[in-house]
DNA sequence: ACAACTGATGAAAGCGTATTCATACTAACA
DNA sequence: TGTTAGTATGAATACGCTTTCATCAGTTGT
């Protein structure tokens, strides 16, 4: 008993161990976990007798060394984004039917984010799943250059070996926009997050060119971050402008919520004074307070498309898995948009 | 060119790769990278300039391998919990100073569970986090027995040899429970999560108890999970019951936002008619559409705590560094409750 | 009954790194 | 100058696994 214990301390049960156990060679205790059949039953019951006995589970670090594989998938979100927590969540579901891990790289800000880059292939994970709008194309180059197979999650890559999914963007906030313009929206307010995503050009282009077709007014406000305390003040910053417009389009849920209760503080009532448009359908945007008009997007099949493509890249080099896919998401109608006139 | 990336593609570079441009041992880069000070200038120099030229990095599933120790630490989150992705979050910063990375392992179902806690062992890890109010204790023995340092966090644990963080959930509760005595509060309804939970059962216990010393009514409505929609749901069959009390208190703040919105949803003004009240402290709290009086923990603290808990046991197997430790939260009062009468 | 083939098995090599051990060398001291 | 510490270095080994290779036994076909 404490021997046993003493000894699990030290050193845990390896392959070896079982095949002394099992009177048998090192190698049939391999070969009686990755290919049963090519071992006689006999010994392929005393292998398993041996192995539960011990308590032996392979070492997946010897394994990887050996396989020169890892079967781990690095994973890059940023801290603290609602977005990126349910988009983690998703990916983890998708990935763990398909025998992989996700080995967690959390980027706190932009320096952090160069440590996080030259520590992705110390692991030799199989491959890699950069879930920000915000990581510069060409960090994730020195990744692409050492051949490893990277996904990026909600950003459009040009480059031609980077799998990357996201929605259509651009057809989203043109949906958005058409509707507001349906009901008689005459001026709308658009309210960015950070200038540097990728998303936030397309969003901003989508509304704005729809708008402008219908020759619909629309300023742009940056509240230089995608949250609710960033939502609030462009609230905040679009009262002291003095007029207000029929509409705020926000380049985020979270965004949104902000906004909104900011418009509220202010005595507006939203949507009979002014409407609100969100993004990404967090949630929260179904929550009662709040029931945002806005832009769902389909978590789960961007997550199955990205990892199939990342995988199907993984296990087979020569595919030609890369390049973007998207999808289109769905417009969901609750009360933040009233109609006009 | 070509050549380059195809033998990337192949096989990454090595230390013997670095070693025979550098025309020393494979000891020697080995020695350069790991203790520098073994190694004379000119050789350390001619090391590190073959080592960026051929853009090496040590592998780490080699150094694991070797060193009998992999420098991860796997966590187990449940999905689609919004105050675990917190501490997930947390965790990782904590984490990543101290040299660790996290290997996620998302648990969604119970019968998912099992396979979490027999893959773990196969990545030797040096540690384990359990951030889950949920998984049984007879689970995370299965490691324990294996000698892997387990921290459980959230959730309190007799036994010796786990190291476990929480807050002081039965005090948090009764602090709660005792403004609500303090501002005239004569009838409370407390709405449980989940009877598993370990962290349900001591917010009961201290709300509980705390309103009977001052002779308060308390009648206990389980919800059935920790989510917007439960708490909607509990607010329905309060409905239901035809009497409300003069006060809520839900298990989690998750809870109190439903339960609050079920409440409104029913013409029921809080905190004038009703007031509500919750606990965990998330941001949603704080917005302007809730201003929730809650208690607040203290995550950072919290994973800090824990972290420097487990990394102590994983350095130093002899230290005494199991039990539990226990923060208080803090009251944060904001304007879900009012004087009664 | 013998050749040819199939299938199970063990020995051994290899994956990339850290480290021990032995050796060659430099510096220091008498 | 001869001996002794001390240091830098390379060769070799271990870590746990998968897989190739060679061997041996058993089966089929003629």
């Amino acid at each position: 008993m404490k021997d046993d214990e003493a000894q699990h301390r030290r050193r845990s049960v390896t392959s070896v161990d079982v095949a002394r156990a099992a009177r048998v060679s090192q190698a049939t205790v391999s070969r009686a976990f990755n290919s049963p059949h090519r071992v006689t039953p006999d010994k392929r019951e005393r292998v398993y007798d041996s192995a539960s006995e011990l308590g032996y589970v392979p070492n997946a670090i010897g394994r990887s060394l050996s396989l020169q594989s890892s079967r781990i998938i690095a994973v890059v979100v940023p801290a603290a984004s609602e977005y990126y927590q349910h988009a983690l969540g998703a990916l983890a579901r998708q990935v763990i039917p398909k025998d992989y891990q996700l080995l967690l790289f959390e980027s706190f800000e932009a320096e952090h984010l160069e440590f996080v880059f030259t520590s992705i292939p110390r692991y030799h994970v199989d491959g890699v799943i950069v879930a920000s709008s915000l990581v510069p194309v060409v960090e994730v180059q020195s990744l692409v250059a050492r051949g490893l197979p990277v996904l990026m999650f909600n950003q459009e890559v040009a480059s031609g070996n980077t799998a990357s999914v996201s929605i259509d963007n651009e057809a989203g906030m043109r949906r958005l926009a058409e509707h507001l313009v349906d009901t008689g929206h005459r001026s709308v307010c658009f309210v960015g997050g950070m200038r540097e995503a990728g998303t936030d050009r397309a969003r901003y282009r989508g509304a704005c060119e729809r708008l402008a077709e219908a020759g619909v007014a629309c300023r742009y406000l940056l509240a230089g971050a995608y949250s609710y305390e960033a939502g609030w003040e462009a609230a905040e910053r679009m009262a002291e402008l003095g007029e207000w417009p029929e509409a705020v389009m926000a380049a985020s849920d979270a965004l949104a919520f902000g906004v909104m209760d900011g418009l509220r503080e202010r005595g507006l009532a939203v949507p009979d004074d002014i409407s609100v448009t969100g993004f990404d359908g967090l949630p929260q945007a179904a929550w009662n307070s709040y029931r945002l008009t806005t832009i769902e997007q389909p978590m789960d099949d961007l997550a199955r498309l990205g990892v199939e493509a990342l995988v199907d890249r993984i296990e087979n080099p020569d595919s030609a898995a890369a390049g973007h896919r998207r999808l289109t998401g769905r417009l969901v109608l609750r009360d933040t948009v009233a109609g006009r006139r």
